[in-house]
DNA sequence: GTCTATATGGCGATAGAC
DNA sequence: GTCTATCGCCATATAGAC
């Protein structure tokens, strides 16, 4: 087959990959069900990819690096810092409403496996001390209260992500595991988390 | 054997389960995996619980149900209502640093199979609407800003747990994969959070 | 490139000896 | 109660026809 072709099945294959590991993780995926998810024969997969393990860290890279460009241009951008966290805030509620699932997804294979992290940093060039630094100059410019910078960044990111990933459990305590109306909650969370987080935070 | 003993191999075996479904998933983990930690034959397990899902869903009820009672008899104490959220951080601070994994598995075993939840609900008689009522209630006191008691939640949960559930990965891009600065960082994040959140919430 | 057929191994579950 | 032996199933991966 050409080589656009040839892109094509491999684009339909890791986008139904990704769904499918994304659904059911790595360890409760088959590749059964990933060739069905593709409509395509199940040999074929090992035909593209060699095994299940460098299709899913394809698709486990894949995903992983959606959450670090935004985040690392708006820290890096020239905007007020109030406005990096609002549009912070903005970046990660359009990814995470268009993919509600890749906080468990990554959470949960990071855990089985910590070695995914290591890799990915590497691979990335992720550097723990550069982000930390940028954080910690955004603290000095006196708008906001004193606090560990890591505490601070832990906070944004705890109130962003976590009614995504615990959106089933929180469905299931607080909304009759009625999906659209959390969704609708979601949505509207979005501007109150603006006024909330930037009222916690200024001096 | 006598019922003492059988008890105690019964004990035996969930304990290790726990520690094997909590640490590879509920379809990561083999009953293989479980005899070995528990030191026993594979068939034993099949003697002591007819399978793999019965086993599971032992597991899963015992682990969930930890997070329930501390939280609900605070709720419903005469307690100030800054002391019951100091409270609540207290509670699950400590039961978290015990148990740092809970809240990834519970999350990602909800999210592979929604009637876990479901299931779970009916056996606690866990009412939805009676949990958001305790709340509102609590924002009748006047202390308090006006907000959606369900922002208010989330908010309160989400920076208590996220840091455990999303540990490894603040580990990776915050500690240099320091797991005892961490854990000394989430020690530490317990008064700051106290401090933190009932500012953010007072009228 | 895509399929059928198959090799190989692991897992869950049970029968049967002790 | 605890073990060995074994059955049946499913999953991964590959060989080989087309």
């Amino acid at each position: 087959m050409s080589n656009e072709l040839s892109g094509e099945m491999e684009k339909r294959i890791t986008e139904a990959a990704t769904r499918v590991f994304i659904k059911k993780g790595s360890a409760g995926a088959s590749m059964q069900d990933i060739a069905d998810e593709a409509g395509i024969n199940r040999t074929l997969l090992n035909y593209y990819f060699r095994n299940k393990e460098k299709l899913f860290e394809l698709v486990f890279a894949k995903v992983t690096e959606c959450f670090l460009p935004g985040f690392i241009s708006t820290m890096r951008s020239s905007m007020d810092i109030f406005d990096k966290f609002r549009g912070i805030i903005d970046i990660y509620f359009d990814l995470l409403l268009e993919n509600p699932l890749f906080p468990i997804f990554i959470i949960h294979e990071i855990s089985a496996d910590p070695s995914l992290l290591i890799k990915l940093m590497k691979q990335k060039g992720l550097n723990p001390d550069q982000i930390s630094q940028t954080i910690q100059d955004e603290m000095k410019s006196g708008k906001i209260k004193d606090t560990d910078p890591r505490n601070l960044m832990v906070n944004l990111l705890g109130l962003i992500i976590f009614p995504f990933a615990a959106r089933p459990l929180i469905e299931g305590l607080l909304f009759h595991n009625n999906s659209g109306y959390t969704m609708e909650f979601i949505e509207n969370r979005r501007e109150y988390l603006k006024e909330y987080f930037i009222e916690s935070i200024r001096k």
